[in-house]
DNA sequence: GACTCTACTTTCCAGATTGGCAAGTAGGCG
DNA sequence: CGCCTACTTGCCAATCTGGAAAGTAGAGTC
C-alpha cells in the first residue's frame, strides 16, 4: 500500500541510487566524493544493493589505475522508479 | 546540500507527517489505522515530532470518547515543505 | 617473481532507531 | 470510588549506520 522499498529509502542509499540512475556507470571513488562517504560505508552500501540484484559493479584498468564501476541493473532501475512513484504518492499530497 | 531531513525522512514518519499535510488535524486513532502501526509506535512518533516542534497535540471530549488530536505546527509545515523540496531535487533526476 | 602501492573490502565496534508487548497512567462516567 | 478507554512509557530485541583499522587482491616496478 504504500510501496516504499527499504532497500532504497535510507539517505545514503537514495542518493547512490538516484545518481546512477542518471547515467550508466560511476566511478567507486566518484561516488564516494559524491556521496560524502568513507569508503567501508559506500562499499558496504553498495555490496549490499550488489546483494540485491540492483546495482552491479566491475573492475577495470586504465593507464595503469584501477577502478571500480558501478551501475544499476534493470532490476534496480526498475525497483527505484517504483520506489520513487511511492515516495510521489505521499509527498504528492503535500501544499 | 541534500538536505533531507532525519526527523521526517523514516517511512512512517513520511507517511505521519504527510497525512498530516493534508488536513488540519486527525485524530489519534485515525492515524494509528491509517499507518498500520501499534498504539506505542504511533505515540511515540508523535511525541518525537511534538518535541521537534513539527507537531501540535490536543485532547477533546465528545460524547464522553476522549480523543487525541494531532496536527501540524507551521514549523512542522514548513519542513516538511523543505523535506519535500530535498527529495523531490534527488527523485526527479530519475526517468 | 617478489615488493609495493593503491583501491577497495571486511571486521570490529559503538551508537542510534524502530517496532511490539506489556505495564502504567489519567481522565471521564456510572 | 471503581471501571473503562485511550493513550503513554518502560523494557527489550533486532536492525541499521557509520567510521576506523586491518585485510586483500591485482597492477606495475625492477
Amino acid at each position: 500500500m504504500v510501496g516504499l522499498d527499504p532497500l532504497i529509502h535510507p539517505p545514503t542509499r537514495l542518493q547512490l541510487v538516484t545518481t546512477l540512475s542518471a547515467v550508466s556507470e560511476a566511478e567507486f571513488t566518484t561516488l564516494r566524493t559524491a556521496l560524502q562517504v568513507s569508503d567501508s560505508v559506500l562499499s558496504k552500501h553498495v555490496s549490499a544493493l550488489v546483494d540485491a540484484g540492483y546495482l552491479r559493479s566491475r573492475k577495470s584498468v586504465h593507464a595503469g589505475r584501477r577502478t571500480t564501476w558501478v551501475g544499476l541493473t534493470d532490476v534496480g532501475r526498475q525497483a527505484l522508479r517504483d520506489h520513487v512513484a511511492a515516495v510521489r504518492q505521499l509527498i504528492d499530497m503535500v501544499d
